[in-house]
DNA sequence: GCATCATATTGTGTTTTCTGGATATGAGGA
DNA sequence: TCCTCATATCCAGAAAACACAATATGATGC
């Protein structure tokens, strides 16, 4: 009852939250390039409502996977790297010390991911 | 309309799907070190009834974090590091590729974490 | 066969999430 | 000011997840 609390960091956390729905995941696959969306045209290519639309980007955004940019009226949703990238170690890091780290890891896997996060 | 499917592998999805829940998460760091767990162990920890946690480490070891070796009557769970860092380097291998890989990420991260899988 | 132990499964009620319609906010243009 | 566009928020209902009690399964020991 002491050490139990191996927690996940909170960026690790709303990833896991974020990206956690499939039509999210989906969602997340329109934004492949670093393209930039609207609200509007995620609703429209998922045929989802406008509604529905803002509130998952607003979760996705939330938990690290996009930013959004607002341009006059529209709010341009990209899809943010970095943060994804150190959501990523972070999750790695966790899991790594919560799970037998000495099984037989790649090399490659423990030191080249953990490196990435420059922020 | 096309390449709009940068889908998840199932290893990447049943990852998400079982770390998503906030319970679950706490239920793993009850394996930290790589300690293996019964069902009654984990249920009693985490005061959870004992059908709730069945199902919990089934959905665990489904989505590919947990193992469970039968001894007899007792069944012992264990965290598989080796699937989970699969599932992770799977991850971000589908976000790099989803994610402008281009801004101005380290190189590191994108050559380090990309050759991690090997499978 | 019967009782027991540990786990899995079923059933039910509760809570949360998801979705779409309607409405509100905020900014630009006539 | 009024209207329009794009997004956000509010409000239902529908669907899914969660948790517990009860029961079923599977294997051991009598």
């Amino acid at each position: 009852m002491t050490m139990d609390g191996i927690e996940l960091s909170s960026a690790a956390r709303g990833f896991l939250k974020a990206m956690a729905s499939e039509t999210r995941q989906q969602i997340m696959g329109l934004f492949a390039g670093g393209v930039e969306l609207t609200v509007n045209e995620v609703a429209e290519r998922m045929s989802l409502a406008q509604s529905a639309t803002s509130t998952h980007l607003a979760t996705l955004r939330d938990g690290g996977v996009l930013v959004s940019r607002r341009e006059w009226k529209t709010v341009y949703y990209r899809a943010d790297s970095a943060r994804i990238s150190k959501a990523l170690a972070d999750l790695q890091a966790t899991l790594n010390a919560c799970c037998p780290p000495d099984d037989l890891v790649t090399p490659t896997a423990r030191t080249g991911c953990r490196g990435g996060e420059g922020r």
